[in-house]
DNA sequence: ACTCCAAACCGAACACTGTTAGGTTATAAG
DNA sequence: CTTATAACCTAACAGTGTTCGGTTTGGAGT
């Protein structure tokens, strides 16, 4: 009559162990999650959950690469590269302001992570294609990313302070930065959008240099 | 003949400390620092901090700070609001390069950090007094503060893995993904150059529709 | 039907973490 | 010369990721 032995019918699965740990994330942060805390939500003792993932580390790694099955690299079939990059930026970002507690874990890098080769497989493809040569289709390929791993970081961390009253004279520029709270979800998103515009708007003049053709 | 007690002279302070914590976590990771760790390469043991440091993120916060005092704000001294924000991008990100295991602590926001907070309001100043309307400052502050974390996130990651190779057959446009790595810090550097190029780029042109005058 | 292996859980334990409480000693102030 | 306090210490707590070995069950092979 002890709980220890094998259950009748099997409690853990990878997936159920994935969907429960992001849940745990999007809710107490990437530092409150622990095993024992996993372990607890799924019902389990700790140890069990080293039947199914081999180390928190992967378990991570795993759960990220299903964040990153939701990019969009659809656009770069309409010939236009210019709607390939916006498509991709923006569902990118997407993903990654959809559970945005993740995103310092899902900044380093692609690694080993299959959906984010896929990506960057389907980017670099993709740019090529529409004439740029190699070398800058990885540039702008990793520039994009930088601009929507910062923005995502950006968000996530909400910036500044709630009594930045205080700094009130010392830096009369920022005046109006507690609004900058209450809006900073629009801003972010302006923001955003304004930096894929003109970053795109400044390719597109490039592109007639380099390519010698408009885009 | 115990060694516990005051000490003759001082053994701890301040600076000492931030500078210790720093080397380690140039050479271990964030990771890789531990209060405990970081007494004893002071030569004393851990509670023992807690007298010149109120906690471990009080602590990285104020090295976070000492970094951020290096970052260039002069160029918005020039009249020319594109020369004030390319040295204030290329000085701010060359600040995180140089401490790359800092910057996932870094990019959570200018928070209360004094030195950020500097930067933030002569970056406004800058943009608003060249003409741009605050709410268009406050954006192109973002979008590039977006594009130099980004671009440090990046570097740091320094993304694909060794063995890429494996994964050849099923990304075709990878394949030169290996030689990437050898020159990841000139790839990086080219990447963030072209971004910020192309960006300006663009804010040069919608400066002219925006705010009515050539830049 | 019976054996046997592997799957799936558990408890106990290890070495580690940040942090607090309270003890000991040296310096500086009155 | 007392007294306060600054600066270190030891001991301890609750928590972490992870491993080892135990117990029970399902299912495959004969």
């Amino acid at each position: 009559m002890s709980d220890v032995g094998r259950p009748r019918t099997p409690v853990l699965s990878r997936a159920r162990i994935h969907l429960t740990a992001l849940r745990i994330v999007d809710a107490d942060g990437l530092a409150g999650l622990s095993m024992r805390k996993l372990a607890a939500d799924l019902g389990v003792r700790a140890p069990s959950l080293y039947g199914h993932v081999a180390s928190k580390d992967e378990l991570l790694h795993a759960v990220a690469n299903d964040l990153m099955e939701a990019v969009d690299i659809s656009g770069f079939g309409t010939g236009d590269w210019r709607v390939g990059l916006r498509t991709w930026a923006r569902s990118y970002r997407a993903a990654l302001g959809a559970h945005p507690n993740m995103v310092p874990f899902l900044a380093f890098g692609p690694a080993r992570r299959a959906a984010s080769l896929r990506v960057a497989d389907a980017v670099h493809g993709g740019l090529v294609g529409a004439g740029w040569p190699p070398r800058y289709a990885t540039m702008i390929g990793a520039s994009t990313k930088y601009l929507v791993v910062g923005a995502a970081m950006g968000s996530f961390a909400r910036g500044f302070d709630d009594d930045v009253q205080v700094y009130r004279d010392r830096y009369p520029n920022l005046l109006d930065a507690p609004s900058l709270r209450e809006h900073a979800d629009e801003i972010d998103a302006d923001s955003f959008e304004l930096a894929l515009d003109a970053f795109l708007d400044g390719l597109s003049t490039l592109y007639r240099t380099v390519v010698g053709r408009t885009p």
